[in-house]
DNA sequence: ATTGAAATCGGTTCGGC
DNA sequence: GCCGAACCGATTTCAAT
């Protein structure tokens, strides 16, 4: 049941996908070797993942020291008693420091996670970020480290499929 | 290992990288089209980010609930007087569910994003963070909605190089 | 470091199963 | 829905600059 009706994906749509998450410039001819298909079944399948939304894009990943984004923090945002969620969160997508944002529970607003080049720019988008109309107040942790990112993450290994059940499928 | 990077990468390599981090499947000839250089010179340039780390991968991005993937939530790890933490980061890497972490400055030595496909999940991936050798307290902050998540964010706006239009544009 | 040409390989469409 | 063939465009290599 928590398998079956996710979108009409079978097992081969959630190879195919962890294939692109792993390597999202792989060929349509690898992914169809990978998964035991041909090509073209591969393209038919990938072009119903992108158009029903599962795939939402494909991006490089970059290394952010490399491009001159050396300090990574994560800020809680607090907003005021009369402050309202949805405008507080549209200032934060045009700043562009402002890398993710996730309303969360608690009584923080938001969290999200900035890059800049140096701790200046850090004190600067701070500032910017307590400006926010209906800001109250930000608490800012500061990355280290990143350890590792934004890794594929299967929900399981995959469901074994052991007694095949054609009641009301 | 000092990044030299930033000495060797010029504005067209940071239009590449820019182009590539907003469509990953981008093909060379569309890069060379967009930068003003042939594919095979794209072709060179994206092969010595590559080598060189400043690319790192590409990814698929998959909407998180169309994988069953439906909880978020972040996680401020607090080790013992004695926990190690590289040991610790470590411990968190074995955990599929667990797809960052960074280090940061605090009391709380880790935040890990963590996705799980329900709030029993997440209960249950709780408990494993808190059996983890050397963790003595965690702090979840449940994701109530991703606003945004991961957007390019250029470093600059990315100077125009004034490529001359052979073909009236 | 870039180009343009050449050869290979993959993307994409389509007829048929 | 999948395959296989065919066509076309992209990748990749390479000599030359």
């Amino acid at each position: 049941m928590r398998y079956a009706t996710l979108g009409g994906m079978d097992a081969v749509d959630r190879q195919i996908i962890a294939a692109l998450r792993a390597n999202g410039r792989a060929t349509y001819a690898d992914l169809g070797r990978q998964v035991g298909l041909s090509a073209s079944a591969v393209h038919e399948r990938v072009g119903k993942l992108e158009s029903s939304g599962v795939i939402t894009g494909y991006h490089a990943v970059v290394d952010p020291p490399s491009v001159g984004l050396g300090v990574t923090a994560l800020v809680g945002i607090q907003p005021t008693d009369t402050g309202d969620d949805d405008e507080i969160a549209a200032a934060l997508g045009e700043l562009p420091e402002v890398e993710s944002c996730y309303a969360v529970a608690g009584d923080e607003a938001f969290v999200v996670k900035i890059r800049v080049a140096t701790v200046d720019e850090l004190e600067r988008s701070l500032g910017r970020l307590r400006r926010i109309h209906g800001v109250a107040r930000t608490r800012t942790t500061v990355v280290l480290s990143t350890r590792f990112e934004g890794r594929p993450n299967a929900p399981e290994p995959a469901p074994p499929p052991a007694v095949p059940d054609k009641s009301g499928a």
